[in-house]
Parts: structure tokens; sequence; C-alpha cells
DNA sequence: AAACTATCTGAACGTCCGTATAAAAAGTCA
DNA sequence: TGACTTTTTATACGGACGTTCAGATAGTTT
């Protein structure tokens, strides 16, 4: 599973072969069928696996917000965010690979309806905090910027490599170095995107 | 070229055959190496063909801005993400096949490297638009802020099924139905992200 | 120790891939 | 028309793919 992981998040899903999985973790061919089924179901496994895990820092982060009461549109993105940039920060590679798999798929329709299921529903209660705070936003306007803060967070994994070649700079090493731009980013475009015109 | 653009644009790169190509064209598998050459030089035909067009749309749309003078953030994002929205919801399938395949490969290092040298000289000429509004902003976080820009203009085309399952509503027809809070989220993103703190 | 289950190995299967090529067909121009 | 070039066709090749499976091995239970 973990050399799946790695696997996937390097090259994808198409592009892996159930061969280099097999070298990566060190075992023979039918090995990885045996325990990961077919090639799919060896992705849908992955995929899910730490889905809870970054769920429930969400949750938990969404709940003592709740607790503490006076939410603001910042602190919903940073205990939306920052689960997942420490994720993709930490030591630890396979949380690394798990962040950079999930920036690899999210973004494409076509896998989007396996992660549906598994991150939708956290989702849904951020949109609900967001439309306590604007209760004149459509519906689709909420919707929107959430996806576009989603895909904001993303591309800080994902396109590192981009932003490092346009500022002429080395990239950062962790990605919780964005932290703060990407936090102002999302909460100044959601502010004024739905804020009455 | 049309066919290849529609393939790849609708399954990637990895996930496509020469054979599927053809088919598409209803041409045999000879005709799509005999003018296309390699799969490779195939794909790297069928991005630079169009980026020529896009990238003279950007520019004029900065150029017609410098010359009336007094550019504000705000005018900075519509002429950058305009053209690629009027792109993504012309009639012509094509255009809309194009868009679909920028946005599936931008957001991906692997195929970066690919469409650095077409779209990065001018991303360029908007960075040193924006440094002029904002000097004292670093090199790093202009360059951040340009790539969520980005980010979020292509999760408009990619992920529209996402906001759509998010929202509860079909999704829009048009990704310039998304257009006005997409340049809220961005304009306002980059404000507060480069204001001085 | 023996019976049984779980796991691993190595090899094979059929399929589809990207690419190459010889021969046929179509097009061009003197 | 006939020589020549461009394009298309049909086929083939070697390789890599996902998947399967009989047999060897390891682990567990009785």
């Amino acid at each position: 599973m973990d050399a799946a992981e790695r696997c996937f998040a390097a090259h994808g899903f198409a592009t892996v072969t159930i061969r280099q999985i097999a070298r990566e973790a060190g075992v023979t061919l039918g090995v990885v069928s045996f325990h990961g089924g077919s090639k799919e179901e060896l992705f849908a496994t992955v995929l899910a696996r730490r889905t809870a895990t970054l769920n429930a820092l969400r949750t938990d982060a969404l709940k003592a917000l709740q607790a503490r009461g006076g939410i603001t549109i910042r602190d919903l993105v940073d205990a939306y965010l920052t689960p997942y940039l420490e994720i993709a920060s930490r030591g630890d590679p396979q949380w690394r690979a798990y962040a950079q798999l999930i920036a690899r798929i999210v973004s494409d329709d076509q896998y989007y309806m396996q992660v549906r299921d598994l991150y939708d529903p956290v989702a849904q209660d951020f949109i609900a905090e967001m439309r306590r705070i604007y209760p004149d936003a459509s519906a689709k306007a909420v919707a929107t910027v959430l996806t576009l803060t989603v895909a904001s967070m993303l591309s800080i994994v994902a396109s590192r490599v981009r932003i490092a070649g346009l500022s002429g700079e080395p990239a950062s090493e962790s990605a919780l170095d964005y932290r703060s731009t990407l936090v102002d980013f999302c909460t100044g475009g959601i502010e004024q995107a739905l804020a009455a015109h």
C-alpha cells in the first residue's frame, strides 16, 4: 500500500504499472494482486486509506471553531487548508505522497466520482458555516469559492515547480511556507466574491 | 490534429492510444504517425498549435491596459482570465477541447516543462505589472498568487462537476458564467495576499 | 507431527501498445 | 501519358501491460 501510494502520487494512475509498484515494494508481481486486487481496487483502497484521518483533522478544527464562536472566513479557510498543508509538509514521506496524490486527482473530473463521497461531506460542513457568515450569497457562489480554495490549496503542492520557475527562486522545502500567502489569498478571495455587490 | 486534441483533452496523454486518435479522425493507424510523428511529438504539436492565439489575446489585453494607464489588480486579473474563459465557452468544440487540455496539464509538474516556454513569458509580463502595483511584495509572493490565480481559473474548467455537486445545482453551460465570481475571488485574493502586513 | 490455511513465487497467457515498413493508391506536373 | 512524389493501407514486430495460476513455502491450529 505504501509503495502503491508513492507510485500513484508520483506518476498518476494510468502511467503506473503494477510491476513498478511491486518493485517499489520489494515483492514479486503476484503479491500485489493477491493483497491489492485489481489495479483499480488498489487505487481506490490507497485513496480511502488515509482520508478518514484528514477528514477528522478538518472536522476537529471546525468543531473547535464552532465551540469558540465568532467564526470568520479566515478561520474557516485556515481550518480547511492547514491540515492538508501540514500533512504535505510532514516528514513522513508517506503522508507527503498522499497529499500529492490528492492534488493529482481531485482536479480531474474523471476521478472525482471516486473521491466525491470521501470528501464532500466535510466540505458541506464548511459550506454551511460559510453560508452562515454570508446568508445572502447564492449556493452556487459559495460552492464555487470553496472549489477555488481547494484548487489553490492543491496547486501549492502540485505546482510548486512553476512558482519556483516564475519567481526565479528555488522551490521551498515545505508547503507550510506558503501557508500565510495561501490563506490570505483564499480569505481575501472569498470575502470579495461573496460580498454583496 | 483536431481529433488528437479532443482525445488528449478528454483522457490525458498516457491513457489515449494512437489507435483511438486514428479512429476519432476516421483514418488508419499509419496516417497518424505519418503526419503527427511520434506520440510525444503529436502531443507537443497539439499544445503549441493554439497557444500563440491565446498568448496574443492576453498580450493585447495587457497592452490595451498599459496604453490606458491606471491599471488595477482587477484589470490585470480580468485581462489574464477572460481570454481563457472565452475560449473555453466558445461554441467551437475544438477550442473547448484545447481549454480542457490546458487545464489538465498545467497543474501537473510532469508536463510543466513542455508548456513552460509557451506560457511563462506572458505570465512574466503580468507579473511585472503586478509588481508595479505592489512594489514591496516579494517576487515569490507575486509568483505564488499568479499561480493560484491560474489554478483557480483552470479549476473552473476542470472541476465544474464538483461545483455542481457541492451546490446541488446543475453545472452551468458556459465557463463565462463563473467569470465575475472568479475575477472577484482572484482580485480579492491577490490584494489581500500582497497588501503590506 | 500432521493437517490446514495463508502467502509467496515464477512463469505464462492473451491483449494492446507505439512504431516501422513494403506495397498500393492518389495526386502532381512535365 | 508517363515519371515522380505524396499519402494511405495493411500488416507485422517486439515489448510491456494486467491478470491468472499451479506449485513451493511459511505460518497456524489441532
